[in-house]
DNA sequence: AAGTCGGGGGC
DNA sequence: GCCCCAGACTT
């Protein structure tokens, strides 16, 4: 056992390194979809949006091509979409300035959109095997335990350190094995919780494990408590049944999806009120507020919300995009193929099985 | 450097 | 409930 810690966690991955989509038929482009998919996202859930979306989107042309509404559709119920609007723009970017080739440098691959310094670094490795590190959370929770690491891992002098450390294990001719192999450890073994440390190879080299205080690295600040807000949403349908939804902006909170109109509910508003008052400014109608058809709650990263759907009918007025990219009617079948929120496809789907 | 950006799994 | 996940962008 007195092997350098980089080949022993190369030995460990060869045996116990998961047998993962992206693994297999490693292409650039394969390996950056999956990174983006990745990004704050567990391999487990992404696994099957990761089948889907290469089999619509085979080739990094093809991406670039398709309609972004397509690609949002395909990325529904993941999150964070801006990571979808800026893979598809930089697919048309790598096809006009790169002749569809993704380039092969950290420096090259930052400049694209929605690549930072870890996707950056993960594809330079992985698929053009040069020597930079890729530090994600589960790498970053491995080797401040190895080291002890005290200090906010999202300051810049402790990703440094944490980037210099990772340097120096790194074997110049396996780098992304090693990448990769130090996330796995940090997926699979160096858990959060309860971490396996009679499993793990480089235990006898992980100073907090000496310490016996694995749980208290990486150190975490406290969060404060998420605001909580009332949402309205309304259902409104015109004689054929067709059903009003509007586009969020782009660059807005859930970009580029399509949602039931409505709005948070402001200080001293009763929920009726705030839905007339958000369709005046939202499309330019008036509305007549029905019965609450259903209540659902949600949790986002920053706020929850409690969003009350009523059935509202049109009075006055025609729809017009005052505060979104677009409006419009469609049937209860064309909803299915719009990208919406979670919330959104809930009250679709009831609709679609006429359960409201 | 701090705030924003989704959704779900696991405990 | 709370924590965290193969992070990046904006201000």
């Amino acid at each position: 056992m007195s092997l350098h810690p980089a080949d022993r966690l190369l030995d460990w991955f060869a045996c116990h390194g998961r047998d993962l989509p992206w693994r297999q038929n490693r292409t650039p482009y394969r390996v950056w979809v999956a990174e983006v998919m990745l990004q704050q996202t567990r391999t487990e859930t992404m696994g099957p949006y990761y089948e889907r979306f290469m089999a619509r989107f085979p080739t990094l042309e093809s991406l670039a091509r398709a309609p972004l509404e397509e690609v949002l559709r395909l990325w529904e119920g993941l999150g964070y979409y801006s990571r979808a609007r800026f893979l598809h723009a930089a697919a048309q970017k790598v096809l006009e300035e790169w002749g569809g080739e993704l380039p092969d440098t950290r420096k090259d691959l930052q400049k694209l959109p929605g690549i930072g310094p870890y996707i950056a670094g993960a594809v330079a490795s992985i698929a053009f095997g040069r020597p930079e590190v890729a530090i994600d959370g589960n790498a970053c929770r491995v080797l401040t335990r190895l080291l002890a690491l005290e200090g906010d891992p999202r300051r810049l002098s402790v990703r440094r350190q944490l980037e210099a450390y990772a340097r120096s294990l790194m074997p110049p001719d396996r780098p992304g094995p090693f990448n990769e192999a130090l996330m796995e450890l940090g997926a699979t073994i160096c858990l959060p919780r309860h971490p396996r440390c009679s499993d793990c190879p480089l235990a006898d080299d992980c100073r907090a494990h000496q310490l016996g205080q694995e749980e208290a690295f990486p150190t975490r600040s406290p969060r404060r408590p998420l605001p909580h807000y009332e949402v309205t949403a309304a259902i409104i349908q015109d004689a054929d049944g067709r059903v009003l939804l509007a586009r969020r902006k782009q660059n807005s909170f859930l970009g580029g999806l399509w949602e039931f109109p409505g709005g948070k509910r402001e200080e001293g508003e009763s929920l009726k009120e705030c839905l007339a008052r958000e369709m005046r400014e939202e499309l330019g109608i008036e509305v007549a507020v029905g019965e609450r058809l259903v209540t659902l709650e949600h949790g986002y990263t920053h706020f929850r919300i409690t969003l009350h759907v009523f059935r509202c009918r049109l009075v006055a007025g025609t729809p017009q995009c005052l505060d979104c990219d677009e409006v419009r009617w469609v049937t209860v079948d064309e909803m299915a193929a719009l990208p919406m929120p979670v919330t959104d496809r809930r009250i679709a789907r009831m609709l679609t099985d006429s359960a409201l």
